[in-house]
DNA sequence: GCAATTATTTCAAACGTTTGAAATGTAGTT
DNA sequence: AACTACATTTCAAACGTTTGAAATAATTGC
């Protein structure tokens, strides 16, 4: 119960000296003297004195935090990333704030608002699936805070900082993976088409077969979003023709390949132990599953939020013009189980 | 790419008034004239005014955040408590600052220095697994700042705020179910000793069988950790004795649930579609197993985390005193699949 | 028309740091 | 002894806000 809160000025009026005395020896100027400094950290060791970062921010112009938006914690992809941005941050001095938008406007209107008046000193944001004006973002440029765009993004914006999956080299290495294992009719269960990069992954996919001359068909295309029931008849569809029956399956997003599977399975396909299936995602569920994939393409969350971090860093210490928009591409890897 | 920050100053000097008018007018004094009021709240607006957040809080003495320690955030128990803490957190004005340990002492003890320079107004912990000590947490008691254990807590210590998942009452009711269904031979898998709430869960289960004339039998019982060899050998001794062989199972956790069912149905089991199974947890991935538990023990993680962020705000209020500790309990609910 | 109110605005200090400039202290040189 | 040259410490302003007290302006009553 310490009444009297410990400060530099307390500190500084136990040790009979002025209160830049006490703060340059804690900061180890070199001007001080060294017995002096060594009075001094003791004292505020004994004391436990923890320098007050509303003060100091506050003088250095700096709040030593990095914000960051995105629409929820329940998706591995976002959780392991920050992971990758936990860490580089903290190397560097910084904290995060972390804000979910629960895929609302408003609320990542709010957390930007918030984080605004946090003053944070750059911003990483995973837009919501309904933003498509960005005036509560562009606030932070128009004050000098550097904002990086990852994952989710404005595809039509250009003049923004991006650090996205190389989701058409994953889904490119997936079907070459499933091509190489001798597979020649490979179906594509694809994702909403309102999602960006739902069309590179596609592109990824058939590049991937005209590279390895094999034919296209489709057929052996179909889209569904994250409903159940839509999957369902997506699947239905890519296995409707007896003649042109696919061997493998790439899909949008593991959580719609289970669906797949445990659909397939529950209709008692007849080459269904042969079907080779594989997806983005790499939950670490797998393993409980009774017919696991047979591969993921794993998306690196980690480094995405690395990739993330460390380009904001280099923005914040304007070591890139906050206007010179950079790019920043990361490759998925195709992990095979078992 | 305002080079001159809008600050009450600025303001100030482009309405030709004093700062403290520009201030009181935007907190809406009553002293201030209507008129006033208006002239500089349109100007705030106009220039984009953020109050600087620092300042205030040197002001204030208080930061407006909250910090979180948490093992990590890819246990979904974990980030659905965020939900509950997040949403009061926001109504009452404050900031979330989350930090993972990992689960490792070193990092709980940095995230917890961090946020004390941070001066955090309160602080909610789950502790790590290797949290003998409590010093790093002990200090923000000292300074007077509220700290609430959650989930995880020192089961030694009384000193302390907490709140609990009441996992007596869930793992009771989970096996009271099991007993309702017909079930007179219900396996218990436990978990980790070093646990602290290991043995509630068990007296939980005993309970529930001494209550509603349920014989026990320690064949039916056995302990794992979070390993997937210990598991299987567990359940080969919950199902060794051919007179003795279970028709339920209550397990400590859904991903130790979910190898012991794969691991049941892979050697064949022959009672297998008459074993039912439940678990803590209610992951949403339950939907995707072949074999799903035929119930889950909701342990209400949102709920857990309301009640703390809820108990804390008291505390910060000093609505109840910060040495009256309290200790709360969140009930579990049975939820029946299918 | 002047004091007495009341309404409104401004002053000034404070919150806890940092930091360049100024002041003081201590040797070393001549 | 006087001077220079360092070494070390202190001063004082600043960061952006809040807030009680003081000052000023406007209104009322007589």
């Amino acid at each position: 119960m310490n009444n009297t809160p410990v400060t530099l000025k307390f500190l500084a009026e136990k040790l009979k000296m002025s209160v830049s005395t006490v703060s340059k020896a804690l900061n180890n100027y070199p001007t001080i003297n060294e017995y002096t400094k060594q009075r001094v950290q003791e004292m505020a060791r004994d004391l436990h004195f923890t320098p007050n970062k509303s003060a100091i921010n506050l003088k250095e112009k700096k709040s030593h935090i990095i914000g960051i938006i995105l629409p929820n914690l329940l998706d591995h992809f976002f959780t392991r990333s920050i992971y990758g941005v936990e860490q580089f941050a903290t190397q560097n001095g910084y904290n995060v704030i972390i804000s979910q938008s629960h895929d609302d406007l408003e609320k990542e209107i709010q957390s930007a608002n918030m984080l605004l008046r946090s003053r944070v000193d750059g911003l990483i944001v995973a837009i919501s699936k309904h933003t498509q004006d960005f005036a509560h973002l562009d606030q932070f440029e128009n004050m000098g805070i550097p904002v990086v765009y990852y994952t989710r993004n404005p595809s039509f914006n250009l003049s923004c900082h991006k650090v996205l999956g190389n989701t058409f080299q994953g889904c490119y290495q997936a079907t070459k993976f499933l091509i190489d294992r001798g597979h020649k009719k490979i179906a594509y269960l694809g994702g909403p088409k309102m999602i960006n990069f739902t069309h590179d992954r596609f592109n990824g996919y058939i590049n991937a077969l005209k590279d390895n001359q094999v034919p296209f068909s489709s057929e052996l295309v179909a889209y569904t979003d994250f409903d159940k029931e839509n999957t369902i008849s997506a699947i239905k569809s890519l296995f409707a023709n007896p003649e042109n029956m696919p061997t493998a399956l790439v899909a949008f997003k593991e959580p719609i390949l289970f669906d797949a599977i445990k659909y397939l399975r529950s209709i008692n396909h007849p080459n269904f132990n042969k079907i080779e299936c594989i997806g983005f995602g790499n939950t670490s569920f797998i393993s409980y599953l009774d017919s696991p994939p047979i591969a993921s393409i794993e998306e690196n969350p980690e480094s995405v939020g690395e990739n993330a971090i460390k380009l904001l860093i280099q923005l914040i210490n304007k070591e890139i013009d906050i206007h010179n928009y950079q790019k920043v591409m990361v490759d998925c890897k195709v992990i095979v189980h078992g």
